[in-house]
DNA sequence: CGCTCATATGAATATATTATCATATGTTCA
DNA sequence: TGAACATATGATAATATATTCATATGAGCG
């Protein structure tokens, strides 16, 4: 398929680097997926202040426990948010400054 | 809401701009959204490349023409492709260079 | 231990999304 | 004009997804 690279050179005409495989390409829309829904987007905001509790979480968007819960479990799955236990509650934060950079892209694009 | 910050400067806890608010995270949901689906991604990485019509498309991706139609609409509808016609053909190409930027940010992700 | 608080999970329902099929629209050309 | 090609669109069916409800798990504490 054309969007698979013939080499590892970066392409002339696109400037993408070269070997974009179809599992790539799923991957990546596997992960999209994960930030194409506005609770869990609102999730990841929510823990850009620094990491917070489920309750905190619940609480900020407004939102059913169990409904933030299962969605919490989505995002620890993809390993965008990490997880730890104090005490009762558990710790959630975002996993890493890639999540921020992504975020902050799309923000880029809708601000135009 | 916490995700809401209160004026225009940069947050010292987030490194976020401020003002974000509960419509712009739908929005940006909505962006991610259109990414998230295998099927557009690999129409947008098609046309990394160069425009292409839709039977090409069609072609490189070894899908029903009526699908990459459907899709194409979506993507059209999101500002992410443009269409021109060219005789009988429907030429598509990306819209812009942050398509290629939002992609090649979540394609580093996937890689690590 | 038994109670309470915090979170997770399974099942069910409601809703959204995608691909397919059939068909319509639009263009070219004889 | 009408046949052939290119693309778009509407309806349908299959599948995926999100939220809710009920309940389970787990930690702290008297």
């Amino acid at each position: 398929m054309p969007y698979r690279h013939d080499d590892t050179e970066e392409c002339k005409e696109c400037h993408l680097i070269a070997d974009v495989s179809e599992n790539e390409l799923i991957d990546l829309a596997e992960l999209f997926k994960i930030f194409g829904d506005s609770t869990r987007i609102k999730i990841l905001f929510d823990l850009f202040h620094g990491e917070k509790n489920v309750t905190q979480i619940c609480e900020d968007l407004e939102m059913n426990q169990s409904a933030i819960s299962h969605q919490l479990k989505i995002l620890r799955t993809s390993k965008l948010v990490s997880a730890r236990r104090e005490g009762k509650a558990m710790i959630y934060a975002l996993a890493d400054d890639h999540v921020r950079m992504i975020i902050e892209m799309g923000k880029e694009h809708i601000e135009e």
